[in-house]
RNA sequence: GGCGUAUUAGUCUAGCGGUUAGGACGUCGGCCUCUCACGCCGAAAACUCGGGUUCGAGUCCCGGAUACGCUACCA
């Protein structure tokens, strides 16, 4: 489409923890760089003083480490095009506001924002534009020797976006076309503040796109109202030939009733909305994250992905590679997604069935160890081969895989009432013997003894295995037997069914 | 209120004028089996409503409804 070298960025505010809606747009731009072999920028844009909250960028930065989603460009590894925190480049916007008041495409605006909020309650639907404009406070009402007397006597001012009405303005948006907004209902947008002497997003996202040579706006959907005005600064600017292309996204709702996904709706049905745990450092406000939950970064990537975007076939478990390979704008949708966190969770549980017995076993074996339950790393590999594809996090694995490494010092009270017949003790006598004479005690000859004895004696073979589960595990689960008591080995085998039998009886 | 965007099962979605409207999550049922899972098989379940255009509309056009977003010296 472009002969432009794709250049992307995500531009976050450092406002508290990155929501997921923010994590699936910059996956999205993550995903067509790397489709076209495009750079991916990181810019933070701290032009609001007052909602700045410390450690934000920090944990913004870590959330994208964990997701493994690298910036080629960021205010961690730097560029040429630096700097990219919006508060370290003041000079840059204050040169381009300047430009846009010298042509005429700006005005300088003294109302202050009570005076704006008392205007505001007194006219319904009061704008300030080219209607109003006239009877505010600003250099074109003033004039220009009384706007010059004004500010040197240090009254405070903005720095207004002069939108010509009566001009039908188009943005070519790559997921929903041509959308045209009419410039009567835009209004003249403060560009730079006087508050804390920064610009607006509005005039520093120009800027910042254009000197860093953004070939692609992808954005959220929130943005699509103001994405005219943008265009029409481009253009006071003199940068309509070289504009980016934009897209905006659809937004991420929550996954019951309506509206924008909160942090709320997962505290309330107990799921994460951001990447990593964060507490708010002004209120001590404690959210957890996928990452403590238990989530596998690609899946919550493979998951984030198909949340409004699909390959276009029927596949939905896809590699990083493969989504990249794929990843198309065209294909994106047009309306909102409600966070399907069941979903998610299936996604995550195909990640574990998928993933190597090593990869489980190094995940696992920290779990165990907080659990005081240390064992060489063969044996932890080879009961996460056995009991993977029972769960949908790894950690839920500690409970289950207990029995491998720890004698049930109980019993399931249920279980041995089902399966602890009376003559169970003595079955279980006769079978600790058969294995007791066994020399080699694999897994094939042991299955082979058994089931010849069982056969001799006419026994049951679900009554002897259930009765032999309930002796090595202590409930009504797990794997195959012959599986349990290979990872146990012999001597152990023997003494948790002498253990059963003594207290069962 | 104004402006914008959207609308296929409970949810995520495929569909781009002619299909028994496909897949997935979840739900329910079955199979497998020494248990519990996993897995496999199957079932129920959808085109927001009106008007047009057309031989024919989920698909194109217009209108309504609903939802969401924006409407700050926030991003």
């Amino acid at each position: 489409m472009t002969q432009r070298k794709v250049r992307v960025r995500f531009a976050p505010s450092p406002t508290g923890a990155l929501h997921i809606g923010g994590v699936r747009t910059a996956l999205y731009n993550y995903l067509f760089a790397r489709h076209h072999g495009g750079e991916l920028i990181l810019r933070i844009e701290d032009t609001d003083s007052t909602r700045f909250v410390p450690g934000a960028e920090e944990y913004i930065a870590e959330s994208f480490e964990w997701l493994g989603i690298p910036f080629d460009e960021s205010p961690q590894k730097g560029g040429k095009y630096g700097p990219y925190r919006q508060s370290e480049r003041r000079d840059i916007y204050r040169k381009y506001a300047a430009q846009l008041l010298e042509n005429g495409k700006a005005y300088i605006a003294f109302d202050t924002p009570e005076e704006l909020e008392a205007k505001r309650k007194e006219i319904p639907n009061f704008q300030y534009d080219a209607q109003t404009r006239g009877e505010m406070r600003n250099s074109l009402s003033l004039g220009e020797e009384e706007t010059r007397r004004r500010i040197e006597n240090g009254e405070k001012y903005v720095v207004r976006f002069k939108v010509e009405p009566g001009e039908e303005v188009h943005v070519h948006d790559l997921i929903r076309g041509d959308v045209v907004i009419n410039s009567t209902v835009l209004d003249d947008k403060v560009l730079y503040k006087s508050a804390d002497d920064l610009p607006t997003y509005h005039l520093a996202n120009i800027v910042d796109d254009h000197l860093m040579e953004v070939s692609h706006v992808i954005r959220g959907e929130e943005w699509l109202p103001s994405a005219p005005l943008h265009v029409l600064l481009y253009r006071a600017l003199g940068w309509e030939g070289t504009m980016p292309e934009f897209a905006h996204l659809p937004l991420l709702l929550k996954p019951d009733g309506k509206g924008k996904l909160s942090k709320r709706d997962g505290d309330r049905m107990g799921f994460p909305v951001f990447p990593l745990a964060w507490t708010d450092p002004k209120t001590g406000e404690q959210s957890l994250g996928f990452r403590e939950r238990g989530y596998l970064p690609d899946a919550v990537v493979n998951f984030l992905a198909l949340l409004g975007w699909n390959p276009g076939d029927d596949r939905e478990i896809l590699s990083r590679e493969e989504l990249c390979d794929l990843f198309d704008l065209g294909r994106c949708n047009k309306s909102g997604a409600k966070f399907d966190f069941k979903k998610c969770i299936w996604v995550n549980h195909e990640y574990i069935l998928k993933m190597s017995n090593a990869e489980a076993a190094r995940l696992l074996a920290p779990e165990l160890e907080a659990e005081g339950i240390h064992e060489p790393m063969e044996r932890v590999e080879r009961v996460a081969g056995l009991m993977k594809g029972r769960v949908d996090f790894i950690k839920e694995l500690v409970p289950l895989c207990r029995f491998f490494f720890v004698a049930p010092d109980s019993y399931d009270e249920k279980t041995r009432l089902k399966r602890w017949k009376e003559y169970s003790a003595r079955q279980m006598q006769e079978l600790k013997e058969v294995l007791a004479g066994l020399d080699d005690f694999s897994m094939e000859n042991q299955e082979k003894a058994v089931m010849e004895w069982i056969e001799s004696k006419e026994y049951k073979t679900g009554d002897v295995m259930n009765a032999f589960r309930l002796a090595l595990v202590g409930q009504g689960i797990g794997p195959h037997m012959f599986e349990i008591t290979d990872v146990l080995g012999k001597e152990e085998t023997l003494a948790r069914l002498q253990k059963a039998i003594d207290t069962l009886g």
